[in-house]
DNA sequence: CGGGTTTGACCGGCGC
DNA sequence: GCGCCGGTCAAACCCG
């Protein structure tokens, strides 16, 4: 049973909890009868279905194994089966709380979306991409590109053909740029008016015949957040030097840890097709997809900060419906236990 | 010198 | 039809 869970739920609780919970499949011997007992409370596992003091000793003597060893499978079985339960009741309460999410992250996109007056409606009509830390300021200038942005950083969304990305930049001083592994060349800047910083346009100028558009432009809520918006596809492979660029940019910034999908991995490239990597340009911006967090707390801003107080908002609301749960917080007491008792300095 | 950036002018869509 | 505004053009400028 595969489960999937956003990833811009972070950190996710529930996929320590799963693997936790079913290293308990693999019960050490050592463990004590007391401690198995509770961890399964709240999920209707009996005291029965776990290994007990005669069976233990069994284990350690040769000759009581054999008879032993049916009788642990179908121990294994009840457990497994139990595990499944388990599985389904966080996955119905990943639902809810997803539900709860969207429906909290819509009543703050309608309330920022911008009352100004339409205008083409060619252009982006459902990007709805969030940035961690500052999950739903970035409304562009233009109505029409006035979605906001939703989706975890680097995370983008392709309706038709046209993509939001949203990256937040080391500092404000880095420019309109953002290293997505392709080559563009800028072609015009405005000030748009619903938004002091200036919008950047760029064509892709790594072929002459490609037709892929970008806008990029800070966001009015957080200055730090860039948004690109591009439109069309690359009909190339990407820019190798670029893409060396935004691997060694990614690279050298991000903090995420070796298990978490890699920055440079959240490309909005349409073709996924890398050539092999050479240096970096001279004039690398440096940004990261995944670690604005960590960047949002070095900032100092009052809109970064309101971010902040959302994505603080939303963990607690994540956090006090899963406290609420009781099979969560039992969950949670499973894994933790099953946690310590996998260390082998620890004595429990 | 070639390629990229800047920036003011221009164009066209859209609302009133 | 007019004005606003986003998008694009292109000449000047910059840089390696």
């Amino acid at each position: 049973m595969a489960m999937e869970f956003p990833s811009w739920i972070a950190p996710n609780p529930f996929h320590s909890t799963l693997d936790l919970n079913l290293q308990l499949l693999h019960l050490p011997g050592n463990s004590s009868k007391a401690v198995r007992e509770s961890d399964f409370m709240g999920f209707g596992v009996s005291s029965e279905a776990l290994p007990k003091e005669e069976n233990r000793v069994a284990e350690e003597l040769p000759f009581l194994r054999e008879s032993s060893l049916a009788e642990e499978l179908n121990r294994a079985n009840s457990e497994n089966k139990k595990l499944n339960e388990m599985l389904v009741v966080v996955c119905e309460n990943y639902n809810v709380l997803r539900s709860h999410v969207m429906e909290i992250l819509s009543r703050n996109g309608e309330r920022e979306s911008s009352p100004s007056r339409k205008r083409k409606l060619s252009w982006v009509d459902d990007g709805r991409n969030l940035v961690a830390g500052a999950s739903n300021g970035s409304s562009e200038s233009s109505s029409s590109d006035d979605n906001t942005c939703r989706n975890k950083p680097g995370e983008e969304i392709i309706k038709g053909k046209v993509t939001k990305l949203c990256e937040r930049s080391e500092s404000l001083d880095a420019g309109l740029t953002v290293k997505d592994g392709y080559q563009w060349r800028k072609y015009g800047q405005k000030i748009t008016r619903d938004n002091p910083c200036p919008r950047a346009y760029f064509k892709c100028s790594f072929a002459p015949t490609c037709p892929v558009k970008k806008k990029v432009q800070r966001s009015v809520e957080d200055p730090l957040v860039l948004v690109a918006t591009y439109e069309g596809e690359h009909n190339h492979p990407k820019s190798p030097r670029s893409e060396a660029a935004a691997a060694a940019a990614s690279a050298s910034n991000s903090r995420v840890s070796p298990g978490s999908a890699p920055a440079a991995s959240k490309l909005p490239s349409p073709n996924s097709l890398a050539p092999p990597p050479r240096p970096a340009p001279t004039r690398a911006i440096t940004l990261d997809l995944m670690k604005s967090e960590s960047a949002s707390s070095n900032n100092k801003l009052p809109k970064i900060e309101e971010s902040q107080k959302l994505h603080k908002f939303l963990v607690e609301q994540m956090a006090s419906f899963l406290t609420k749960d009781p099979s969560f917080t039992a969950a949670l007491a499973t894994a933790m236990s099953g946690k310590r008792r996998q260390l082998p300095t620890e004595k429990w």
